[in-house]
DNA sequence: AAAAAAC
């Protein structure tokens, strides 16, 4: 078996993945480590979890330990769909510079221009950055890119469903031709086909997804539920989502539960919150240095349950959840398998829960059909919800409340379900032995507890204050370094399809 | 119909 010294990595490199503990390479790590090595472009067709992170990150360290940047051209680019995973990116090449002399800048949204720049204009070998940022300090002529010798486009499949296609052209477009170019993306829409055939050239074809084997580590499970009266619909459904958790127990060691609409991820961690849950909010309205925050805590173990909106669906790295509980029913029947691809990795088993209303079951359909699969019914674990219990016919007239429910219909109602949370936070240790790549425990460096303050819907907060979520790296301590969480073979059949081939069965 | 990403 190939191991990470048979590779020509850099010695300096190599020497930063032995102390991060890892021995093995993914197959997306042995497959694009080599041809990225002789400069070759790459092509990798790998879902997040893989280790594709690596792929690209190992190799550009290694080109790149030669030389140094000159001011404001950096010598290679990264381009992430959103900022968490930049950050992580940039975390990652931490790890692995460890014990090289090269600069580095996270170029993100949502934090000041200010840190940026300087760096910038110190010049970097590396920069990695999301693409509305990136251009944005372009126009602002302060960064040249015709210096970049590597460029990497993670994610692309991702950036094609935001809409950062153009933007990817253009900033392709600045770079040099001669430059060598490493390209990531799940599936290969013809849109994600048609940009590789203009920018890439010969590249090295990677494609991991289909080697895994139908081992099904995510147990899926549906609750179908009918509100008893229309006022009270969100509450019982918010109630069975608790019971649904509070079914779990202590298998339930941390979780994600992913909801349609950003108002919706607020008001049901609030209710969590207020129910005795450990919970916290995060989407694209909450400032950056709170998104950073929560999603470090929840890394470190320190927070137990997530709740996102689709921001946290695709790429972010987070290590073994045992749970996914899709409150709402995704109205792309893709983000189902992004949202539950969440859990069951590494191995580990995992198990993904999900709550449909009668008004969803048409995208609940769509969901099964791309599948082509059943999810099992379940019970559900609310003895009112969806039961006989006669409609009141005074639900009719009442005028339907205002989105914003209350807090105090959140908790009254169907108490039933056993109200002692499962307070017990109980940090997994991972087991130790991974074999294509162990996974470094995180150590929590910072125990803030702020009570995340979920409140502020105000349009256009995205810019926090400055100074924080550029995790720059520096005094970042040596083994915790970060991971790529390999999986190889543990993947479920369906998620190694393409999304075409789901649908064509 | 919604989320994400630039100010």
């Amino acid at each position: 078996m190939t191991k990470f010294s048979d590779l020509n990595l850099n010695p300096k490199v190599l020497k930063a993945i032995e102390e991060a503990g890892y021995e093995t390479p993914t197959p997306i790590q042995a497959g694009a480590i080599p041809p990225a090595l002789e400069g070759r472009d790459v092509l990798g067709i790998a879902q997040t979890g893989t280790g594709k992170t690596a792929g690209f990150t190992l190799p550009m360290l290694s080109l790149l330990s030669r030389g140094r940047a000159r001011a404001r051209m950096p010598r290679s680019l990264v381009l992430c769909p959103t900022r968490e995973l930049a950050a992580q990116v940039a975390e990652n090449f931490d790890t692995y510079s460890k014990h090289l002399k090269l600069t580095k800048a996270l170029l993100i949204g949502g934090v000041s221009f200010k840190e940026q720049d300087k760096l910038i204009d110190k010049g970097v070998d590396v920069l990695i950055a999301t693409p509305g940022r990136l251009l944005d300090h372009f126009e602002r002529g302060k960064l040249l890119l015709t210096g970049v010798q590597i460029m990497v486009v993670d994610e692309a499949d991702r950036m094609l469903d935001m809409g950062f296609i153009p933007d990817i052209e253009r900033i392709f477009s600045l770079t040099p031709f001669t430059r060598q170019t490493l390209f990531f993306s799940a599936t290969m829409a013809p849109e994600i086909e048609r940009i590789t055939n203009t920018f890439l050239s010969a590249p090295a074809r990677v494609e991991v997804a289909r080697q895994a084997t139908a081992s099904e580590t995510i147990e899926q499970g549906v609750v179908m539920i009918k509100a008893t009266r229309r006022d009270r619909a969100d509450s019982e459904k918010r109630a069975v989502l608790r019971a649904l958790i509070d079914g779990e127990g202590e298998a339930c060691t941390n979780a994600i539960v992913f909801c349609n609409r950003k108002i919706d991820v607020d008001v049901v961690a609030k209710s969590l919150k207020k129910n005795g849950y450990d919970a916290a909010p995060i989407h694209g309205d909450l400032d950056q240095s709170q998104r950073t925050r929560t999603l470090d805590q929840f890394r470190a173990g320190d927070l137990k349950i997530l709740v996102a909106s689709d921001v946290a669906a695709r790429g972010l790295d987070v290590p073994a959840v045992s749970h996914v509980f899709n409150y709402d029913v995704p109205s792309h029947a893709e983000d189902y398998v992004h949202r539950i691809g969440r859990t069951g990795r590494a191995g580990r088993s995992g198990k993904a829960m999900m709550i449909c209303n009668p008004r969803d079951e048409k995208n609940f359909a769509a969901i099964e059909a791309l599948l082509q699969k059943e999810i099992p019914r379940l019970d559900s674990p609310v003895q009112s919800a969806g039961s006989d219990t006669p409609v009141e016919a005074e639900a009719e007239d009442k005028p339907a409340k205002p989105s914003r429910s209350r807090s105090r219909t959140v908790s009254r109602k169907k108490a039933d379900a056993p109200q002692e949370a499962p307070v017990e936070v109980q940090a997994e240790t991972p087991p130790e032995t991974p074999k294509a790549e162990p996974k470094p425990q995180a150590k929590p460096q910072d125990k803030s507890q702020d009570k995340p303050q979920d409140r502020g819907q105000e349009r256009n907060q995205g810019r926090g204050r400055s100074g924080d979520s550029g995790r720059s790296g520096a005094g970042r301590g040596g083994d915790q370094g970060n991971k790529v969480v390999g999986m190889g073979d543990h993947m479920p059949s369906f998620i190694a399809l393409s999304f075409d081939e789901r649908r064509v069965g």
